[in-house]
DNA sequence: TATTGTTATACTCTATAACTATA
DNA sequence: TATAGTTATAGAGTATAACAATA
């Protein structure tokens, strides 16, 4: 695997008039490619910090959504998530198979149904929460703790605004992020 | 989708002894969430700007990796994509279908085989990397510009840090990215 | 008629294994 | 025997459409 092989053959035609920036390491500085490699880098480590959890990371999500907010239907779960609510019905499936959360049907509109977290649930978010933390951490081991949170911040402004145009987090709530290690 | 018919049912025994950290905004905070949202957005939108481009978000990230390094290898790509050399097969098959890039036998080692681009393919990463520079500022757009430097730096450090054990980036270059809108 | 949730279906990505040709 | 590349196949994830119940 050593680069003694490398070869020697010409670059040819290539890089020649590259301009712009002289050549740089590879796709390194392509803000796409460092998007895919943590986020492949995280969900990796998330699946294996959430291996028995119904849903996996995405079960976690919506846990830690239905604990942190009012009991809402699947859909306004979906939307938050950015899950397809075909998806979420198999999710809840999942979650509520195995005790974690419930069904409960909207006494005010009985085609919704209100999703809330089970005194089981909620000591799995805790549990869960805490391998999540250290996988976390793990992932953004690169950066000294002040980068790290500012990074955090970044990305999750980032985030919000990419679907802010359809409905904000909680209307009032958008400013500081509480970040560290929420749950 | 007004807020009024929120039902007023209690919280039930949820949300109790929340205790760690006061009931935030739902998975607003949750790092998992926030990296999900951002990957998502981004290949959205980079796959609007691709949509004409054989591979799309991928094969741009082949073209781009073919023009800054020395023709290399298709597994060595793949490795550094992080895509397997069976989906780089395919991802191949359809750039040099498109003439974008041309497969040569290594002279050394006959099994392997060199990817360089060529001028069709220089000239549509160029094109394409406009537009996708487009998508990147959107996407940033939460940002104020020092910022978004910022976070981009932070993105790739962290992205780096996730295959450094395997093979850092090109050996001595991991200081500073060149950031910027690259190609 | 419009909306919530469910079901069924298809399509894309990804992962695995088997095969070839070279080394 | 081990490696680079190809092919074929199965699986997860996601998106689409059709349906039932309710508004």
């Amino acid at each position: 695997m050593e680069r003694g092989t490398s070869p020697v053959i010409e670059p040819g035609q290539i890089d020649r008039e590259a301009g712009v920036a002289t050549a740089q390491p590879s796709p390194c500085g392509e803000l796409g490619w460092a998007i895919n490699m943590v986020f492949r880098a995280f969900r990796q480590r998330a699946s294996a910090s959430l291996a028995d959890l119904p849903g996996g990371p995405r079960g976690y999500l919506v846990l830690s959504a239905v604990a942190h907010d009012l009991p809402r239907s699947q859909l306004a779960l979906a939307q938050q998530l950015a899950v397809d609510k075909t998806a979420m019905t198999y999710l809840l499936d999942a979650l509520e198979a195995a005790g974690l959360v419930e069904r409960r049907p909207d006494p005010a509109d009985r085609r919704q149904r209100q999703i809330v977290l089970t005194s089981t649930g909620r000591s799995a978010l805790a549990e869960f929460g805490e391998r999540l933390a250290e996988a976390e951490q793990r992932l953004l081991s690169a950066l000294a703790p002040e980068e790290a949170y500012a990074f955090r911040q970044f990305l999750d402004r980032v985030a919000r605004s990419t679907k802010e145009v359809t409905e904000p987090c909680t209307v009032e709530e958008i400013p500081d992020p509480g970040v560290g290690l929420c749950p």
